[in-house]
DNA sequence: AAATCATTCCAATAACTATTGGAATGTAAG
DNA sequence: CTTACATTCCAATAGTTATTGGAATGATTT
């Protein structure tokens, strides 16, 4: 049974393709940025903090991976997740890091704001009161994202207009402002804004690839 | 904004050391066996065909990700996985892979028996025939592992018995042979050896873990 | 057609990971 | 209490992967 044992090897290493591409901080990176929508290569290294020639080559990885396709758009290239089941991928290793990494639920309680009683955490809830209009659920994304897709109800107001547009808001009523996901620090910078100019303001976890796995697991 | 750049990269930081235990192969296999039931380190390096230092190297580091925890019971030590969620995301992986890779869709066809109409592949309908006995569903892994968990209404006859226990099977009943994956050979062989004995055979790809997180989801 | 721009390809080096041999640890059995 | 056993720890080497600089590609603008 010597040839059993190759084609285990060859089937195990054709998966474990898939694993390389989530085992770099900066490929998890890019791939939450790709959750938001389509982007260019400048736009993901910029977000990313890196060299363009270093998303290029991490970009590369996930292309050989399959996990991403490209699109040339005059001259630039637009990078986009080939399947909305990578997504669901990078939402199912990050929570499971979540769940037992204890260092990385120290650094995320960090950057927790104070959690505000008035504000339900459960999904259902929280769209009731949105609808109803008693809540206001806050994407702070830069618009492009917003427009890609967005949690029910939401209303775009990207984290550096947020100042000048907050006669916007309701002064009445919660702002529940949400970003990319965990790892995103806008909605933080945003609740602590909404804050200190005297709003009732919260954090929601939850980024849209968050969203849209829990509601399509229900 | 220097802080959050180091914030951010702490925190996908400690995501990919997840992502890093799924992205060699062997570990991958460890983590099959795993979901099979708690294991030596010695049954595990023979499972897989590695040495015992190898394995523990492996294992060590699914150990650093708290991933798997150990027990000693005498002279031997048990890993098991941490959590069902480890099992759920291998079966994720393992999924994602084989809908994005090319070559591995092609090596697993190459495994794969000819499918027998006779036997549905939908789940429910299965278990639904399993329960009136209109099928038999077979568990071929070693014993141990069928007692650490087995599909409903299965009936464990492991591979290297399967020859001279064939008398226990009904002859005018379909067999729908299962084993610990869609990696894991001896359902195949199974089929193979009960067709050519005269039987009406069908191989299930999922296994247990598989079996469990379809059933999870609905 | 030349110049510009975004991106990739190639090659080189630095940093990490896998694998193996030998020593150490902790348990069980004589 | 000595020996055997299962496993891990440590150190060394081979093999991969990340990162960067410079050249090449392919599309747009002048």
């Amino acid at each position: 049974m010597k040839g059993a044992r190759k084609t285990k090897d060859l089937l195990y290493e054709q998966v474990a393709r898939i694993g390389k591409v989530f085992s770099s901080p900066k490929r998890l990176e890019l791939i939450e940025l790709l959750c938001q929508g389509e982007k260019t290569v400048e736009t993901l290294a910029l977000e990313a903090s890196i060299s363009v020639k270093l998303a290029s080559a991490h970009l590369r990885e996930l292309r050989m991976a399959q996990l991403v396709e490209t699109e040339r758009q005059g001259k630039n290239i637009c990078y986009r997740l080939a399947d909305k089941a990578v997504a669901d991928l990078w939402v199912s290793v990050h929570t499971l890091a979540e769940e037992r990494l204890i260092e990385l639920q120290l650094a995320l309680q960090k950057i927790a704001t104070q959690p505000d009683d008035l504000i339900p955490s459960d999904r259902d809830t929280l769209i009731k009161m949105a609808r109803r209009g008693e809540v206001v659920v806050l994407d702070v994304r830069p618009t492009e994202e917003y427009l890609a897709a967005h949690l029910p109800f939401a209303r775009s107001i990207p984290l550096d207009e947020l100042r000048q547009r907050l006669a916007e808001l309701p002064e009445d009523r919660p702002i529940v402002a949400y970003c990319r996901g965990p790892y995103c620090l806008m909605a933080k910078d945003a609740v602590e804004l909404l804050r200190k100019e005297g709003y009732k303001s919260e954090h929601l976890r939850a980024g849209v690839a968050e969203w849209d796995m829990a509601a399509s697991r229900q």
